[in-house]
DNA sequence: TTCCTGAATTATAATGATTCTCATCTAACA
DNA sequence: TGTTAGATGAGAATCATTATAATTCAGGAA
């Protein structure tokens, strides 16, 4: 099997990006631990390993590797706070791309007992709200 | 039926709200128009009513009726930048109180074909993500 | 109605996450 | 090895949101 940083260069060479040793460091940041990471918990890990590393640089290649599939971003809504009033329990639509919200009235696709059994204990699930995440018509008719 | 005037003032008064002459407007403005409302559109919304209105006002009300439940948050989700390494599809449990997110590896509480019924024509959900509001079980605890 | 008091509002400063700028550096290729 | 487009680092800038503190007001008592 290749090594870590073989591996890496040619996902790298794949997506036409240069594999520099940060990218390297940052992107091996994040694969060698499973579970949800913040900027701040990646700056401080690639930190250790190198120091003169800038947090821009984290920001701008995180956005780069998402863009490029090498990660996930986790919660791709938009950042700024949105209210409704419409009190009704309904479920929403987003577009990964565009960040557009849309209303999905009927809640049928959810079978709510299988979630329910799926979800850890104790888990609070009286009222579950559900986003789909998908692409909007006009996001999907550009690419 | 009372008026809107009176409807706000019944509901502030359940709350143990103040009721402003503010909060009245804010009120109203989300509930005049259906779907989702930025504090950007609310604020200019409102400035029309009354000018001299300020900002940090409409976020507190937005917040505060969101906590009281007058108004629903579009999406309780952390602001920040969130990153993983594991691109098997999953969904993920949200917190709405911590922002705490954990992985639901199995999907099967999802009915894609209903799903695809009932999105707008065109969205594209060719792999579709979710995400489940709750409260965690230490959340969902102390409340 | 008038007065009182704690809460609400306002203007503005502060915060904090993210992005931008630009001078310097380097990976990739010939 | 030399060239160069693209990447990086340091710090400033941005922008949504929150905190501060002086002023005003809603609501209850007299
Ligand atoms: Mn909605
Ligand atoms: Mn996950
Ligand atoms: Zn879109
Ligand atoms: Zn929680």
């Amino acid at each position: 099997m290749a090594s870590a940083h073989e591996q890496f260069r040619n996902l790298a060479w794949k997506c036409g990006l240069a594999a520099t040793h940060q990218r390297q460091v940052i992107y091996e940041a994040v694969i060698a631990t499973p579970g949800h990471h913040s900027v701040e918990t990646v700056y401080a890990e690639v930190r250790r390993r190198t120091p003169s590393i800038s947090l821009a640089t984290v920001y701008n290649n995180l956005r780069l590797f998402v863009e490029h599939g090498l990660l996930r971003e986790v919660s791709p809504h938009s950042s700024m706070l949105l209210v409704e009033g419409n009190l009704a329990p309904h479920h929403h639509l987003i577009c990964t791309r565009c960040k557009a919200v849309q209303d999905l009235e009927v809640a049928d696709f959810v079978n709510v007992k299988k979630l329910a059994r799926q979800a850890p204990r104790g888990f609070d699930l009286s009222q579950p709200l559900v986003e789909v995440f998908g692409l909007c018509r006009r996001c999907s008719a550009k690419s």
